[in-house]
DNA sequence: ACCACCCTTGATATCGTTGTCAAAGAACAA
DNA sequence: TTGTTCTTTGACAACGATATCAAGGGTGGT
């Protein structure tokens, strides 16, 4: 049988409230009684369980991560971020999937929430994008974080990105590299970060004195397929750019086998970038230039501001913005 | 407040133990009498409370995935699969990574579940080819199912594919597209499916009467740079094969990459063939020639089992076969 | 010396289920 | 009819934590 907080109220010769008191870390527990608990606790190993503790105090101890996004590796290292998060705080995760388009979806969620009882939603991009989504959990009082919002609450919990500030430089660095007839691949219209690569990308070739072409500058959703669709497009253009951002490396891969099905080679013919490093970057030849953005560790941040307000330590732990990486790669040639 | 067992009861007009056999199925409740429970947890929207169950039961009603596998596509597919299973079974999954060297491995994870007392382990490669883990598990009673183990125990639950068939599936494909020159890049040596597809290969070779050559057959470990690396190596030999049937598309992408920084044109210059279809076989150019397996139905399967079990229906849900696909895509050419 | 107040502690109720066990009723055999 | 067995049901305890509330002891002011 499991030690319970009877074993370790026994041993230190206290009340099982005062044992409680303590591994709660309440305020008002004599300093020597706290640490004769303390020694018990370790002695024995004693671990609260999860489920009386939950059953009594009304906490899941459970986050949910809500997502609608595609990129399974974006996933995969936000879960991973969380799940480090997480590790010895006592939460878990479970994960819902979710259909941003689906009319239910606000009342859907409130309902997951409550049946699962679900202490903190962790919210990624484009759900973190829907504002009325976002007013519908406030209007129920059910506290979440978002990942690279499109309007920073300073009141509500955030972790976002550069985004805007990373195309600027990228776009700016092609722009170095001697390129002036720059194409442009637009991501998702739904996720902020679309607009705001989109942004950094336009105010670049500006402060350059380069005039965009919208020939050359194409609507995607961040699938491989719309790359490669835009590519087919722009290189169906009479004057064809001699580089192309696209907003992100499934988007630029798909670029390159459009060109390299068309007999052009990346990047003597044809100069690429992407966004993110995803695994495809560098999977595929040549590499891509990118930006790098620290995923893991910004979801980790979501999860941990989360916690922190749960545990009553808001104060330490606050949202936060994440600086990306250039990552400068092959497909990207001076001219 | 939320309706709880005690509010079914005043409604159906019987006792709280009554409404507890209903919703657990128990035996020996009368038609009647379940019929009356059953429509007073409609009426009311009754659903169970977790922690009490868990706490009353001794179930904690959470599944945990275990992994050591960089392969984040086939993760997340794994996930996909396990979480639709659990879906409305009231089951939960965790993710717990592990490492497959540590000395510590078997203890930590006997100490996981005890501690989070989940109450089975889904087991993925290279874990599940471990017998000795696998034997220490069973030694502690822990329920689990494994994805594609070595050793079929028929006692134990498994979900398994037919990875050696695949092989010599497309390794004849290959031998009929008119290739005989073919090398072929080993996967991770702990990993069962490894020795499966390269005796796929071997026998197939064997059976159509064509000699292997030692000096294309390279060691590789699932991953991409270890594809390119090997392909280098092959490259440098004075012969250089017209086919390679590498054992992941991951490794089949490295390859290429290497070719292609070799001046090569692939298929015309050198054919190339993976398995799994990660997402990566369609994001290159030229598409890869692979082997899908239906890794989230298998994974989903696997749960089932699992949860079958502890639901007491385990003559329904059985431990499997899951059949693979070949897809044949632009890397394959006729010589 | 006395009272008021704060800090610290514990006895006991409670959360929402399932487990135990016994009782009531039905069914069947003699 | 009577006793035996089986089916169905319910009263109450129990799981292991936290919440409530009251009591004991120390401190400081008068």
């Amino acid at each position: 049988m499991a030690v319970t907080i009877k074993d370790v109220s026994k041993d230190a010769a206290v009340s099982i409230k005062t044992v409680s008191r303590v591994i709660n870390n309440e305020e008002n527990v004599a300093k020597a009684t706290k640490a004769k608990v303390l020694l018990s606790v370790k002695k024995l190993g004693f671990k609260p369980n999860k489920s009386a503790q939950s059953l009594r105090s009304k906490k899941s101890y459970m986050l949910a991560l809500l997502y609608d996004n595609p990129n399974k590796s974006y996933l995969a290292d936000v879960q991973s971020g969380i799940f480090n998060a997480c590790k010895n705080t006592g939460y878990n995760l479970v994960i819902q999937e979710c259909d941003y388009k689906s009319n239910e979806l606000k009342n859907d969620i409130v309902q997951f929430v409550e049946d699962f009882k679900i202490d903190g939603l962790v919210i990624t991009p484009p759900l973190s994008d829907m504002a009325e989504f976002l007013q519908n959990l406030d209007n129920f009082q059910i506290e979440y974080s978002v990942i690279a919002p499109s309007t920073l609450n300073t009141e509500s919990l955030y972790v976002s990105s550069n985004d805007y500030e990373a195309a600027f430089t990228l776009t700016s660095q092609i722009i170095k590299h001697g390129h002036k007839d720059i194409g442009f691949i637009k991501g998702h219209p739904k996720h902020s970060a679309s607009h705001l690569r989109f942004n950094g990308y336009l105010d670049a070739m500006k402060s350059h004195g380069i005039e965009k072409n919208d020939q050359w500058i194409k609507q995607g959703n961040f699938s491989f397929k719309s790359g490669f669709d835009a590519g087919v497009e722009i290189f169906h253009s009479e004057k064809i750019p001699t580089a192309i951002f696209a907003s992100n490396d499934s988007m630029a891969a798909g670029i390159m086998k459009s060109a390299q099905m068309k007999g052009m080679k990346v990047p003597n013919d044809l100069s690429l970038a992407g966004f993110d490093d995803s695994p495809i970057a560098h999977q595929i030849w040549p590499a891509l230039t990118t930006v790098k953005q620290p995923v893991e560790k910004m979801a980790a941040h979501a999860a941990k501001i989360l916690i922190a307000k749960f545990d009553g330590l808001a104060k330490q732990t606050k949202s936060k913005e994440f600086k990306s990486e250039l990552i400068m790669r092959e497909s990207l040639k001076t001219l």
